[in-house]
DNA sequence: TATTGTTATACTCTATAACTATA
DNA sequence: TATAGTTATAGAGTATAACAATA
């Protein structure tokens, strides 16, 4: 029983850069890297966001977020449009071509990310799904502890 | 029953992150990056190892290894030897003040990581190896299906 | 004064490929 | 020729802090 949660954590950790690895090639095909491709999902389907709320999904600090946004605007995947309520506010949005790279990248990635379940039953679904759920509040109510407060939590996908 | 994977992945990633947050707050304290912490950790109670058994099992690639370990070795906590045998081998090892960084920081990190487990049974921890065993055997299967070849897994806690 | 986003600085990691020295 | 590690290059993310515009 001794450190016994070594293991569990080393295999979390194993998942997911098994599944980074899956994925991530996968991303790289498109030409974005994973924090392009993580703002793009995000924007898509919505109407644009500030930066501050698509820094909190994204996990990224407003200071990186201004030049990941740069080089896609630069691409013409997204622009900036001042807030009209707060003129403090930038909302971010996908462009037109910005849309249509949603569309090419997204949904062929999840049906990607879907192989690895092929030969997954209800059951096996409902025990991974609450046994990371658990894990996740656990990891949470930590770092609550840890930290006055918890920020928002990484959710692309 | 419809794209109910992206629910488990989504978890997986967010569970990850949680961790990384929790683990990294911790790790930063230390004034090392992650790559260096996992370098220090991986050449813990051992005699040294070559670059490329490094890289293998730390997942970084030759060219970035280089700089780490450069950075390492500016600070004095790792030497570098040339192999007898092969002279085309680098060993890197710990020095006496490497070995004491490790010690100053893997016991008290994995200390720290235990947090999230204080309240789990012995069979809250058979379900969570036994379902992530079977969710990173699955995806290190798509993996080698996808490319020829799967390489070495991340470990370094 | 507080908040949003930008800018600046300095570092670190990544990917890729050419290169050196050994084998 | 093949392998181990280095170097070079170009790009990208991170942390931190000072700053401008707005509230």
């Amino acid at each position: 029983m001794k450190e016994r949660y070594l293991r569990s954590l080393r295999l979390l950790s194993e998942c997911y850069h098994s599944f980074e690895q899956m994925s991530g090639a996968d991303i790289r095909k498109t030409g974005l890297t994973q924090a392009q491709f993580d703002i793009i999902v995000t924007l898509g389907n919505t109407a644009g966001m500030t930066f501050k709320e698509l820094g909190r999904k994204t996990l990224i600090t407003k200071g990186t977020l201004t030049g990941v946004i740069d080089r896609l605007e630069t691409r013409q995947l997204v622009r900036r449009i001042s807030g009209r309520e707060d003129r403090r506010n930038t909302i971010v949005q996908l462009t037109a071509a910005g849309e249509r790279t949603f569309e090419q990248v997204f949904d062929p990635h999840i049906q990607f990310c879907k192989q690895p379940f092929s030969g997954y039953t209800e059951t096996d679904f409902i025990t991974l799904e609450e046994t990371l759920e658990k894990l996740k509040n656990r990891l949470d109510a930590t770092i609550a502890t840890t930290k006055t407060a918890a920020q928002g939590r990484k959710s692309s996908l």
